[in-house]
DNA sequence: CCAATTTGCCTCGCGTGGCGAGGTCCGTCA
DNA sequence: TGACGGACCTCGCCACGCGAGGCAAATTGG
């Protein structure tokens, strides 16, 4: 999968998935690449940054939780405002393929 | 229109168009702009350097032509190369929207 | 019991690509 | 003559994903 092509789609991908629960970094990336059967792996450098950039604008929280096993895992959960935003991207996201879409032409 | 969204979606748009026929850059972009009902507007800045990196590695080509005012305008034409970038391109296109859509949900 | 792997968090430098602003030349039209 | 629009281009900035690295603790296996 080409990298620029996924520019600009991970806050989309993250507050969607958020959407569905909080869940913490490393559960993020293996629900991704199973979901995607492994042909998408999101990376952890990239994964990391996104995250803060999203808590910092308040968009999403974050928690530690302690497991019974006394490991620490780092939960977010998407905020009032950061489903408000995800909405607004879910509409650009849509004009954006439809855009696309009427130059390469349908998808069959 | 987000621009992180745009980036790397600009050869697959130009090899579509070229698919069309051989246009010049200023052409491009009013195309672009007509057809997208003015919500996309390439930009030059980021036109020019693609065309010219298409040319670099051959996927299309480029030739000057004289109006009949004399003015001249450089038109570009895709290649045998191009076309097979275009297919592998739209292929990438394609997977990339499916994999997107399944954590968005459907357009509906 | 110790080593390797997995889980889990993170950062940093790099390359890339779009953008805004700038620049140039020339034809046309008031 | 001067302003506008067609038509080409470049450059510095910013944002993002990536690869590589680092760290620490739990688990697994030989």
């Amino acid at each position: 999968m080409d990298r620029e092509l996924l520019k600009g789609s991970t806050p989309l991908l993250l507050l969607s998935l958020l959407c569905e629960g909080p869940m913490y970094g490393y559960q993020i990336i293996e629900t991704v690449r199973h979901r995607t059967g492994g042909t998408y792996t999101l990376k952890e450098g990239a994964l990391y940054p996104a995250l803060h950039k999203l808590e910092a604008t308040e968009f999403i929280s974050s928690y530690w939780e302690t497991q019974e096993n006394g490991r620490e895992r780092r939960y977010y959960a998407i905020q009032p405002a950061g489903l408000a935003f995800l909405t607004a991207k879910k509409k650009e996201w849509n004009q954006f393929v439809d855009m696309v879409q009427a130059f390469v032409g349908p998808k069959a």
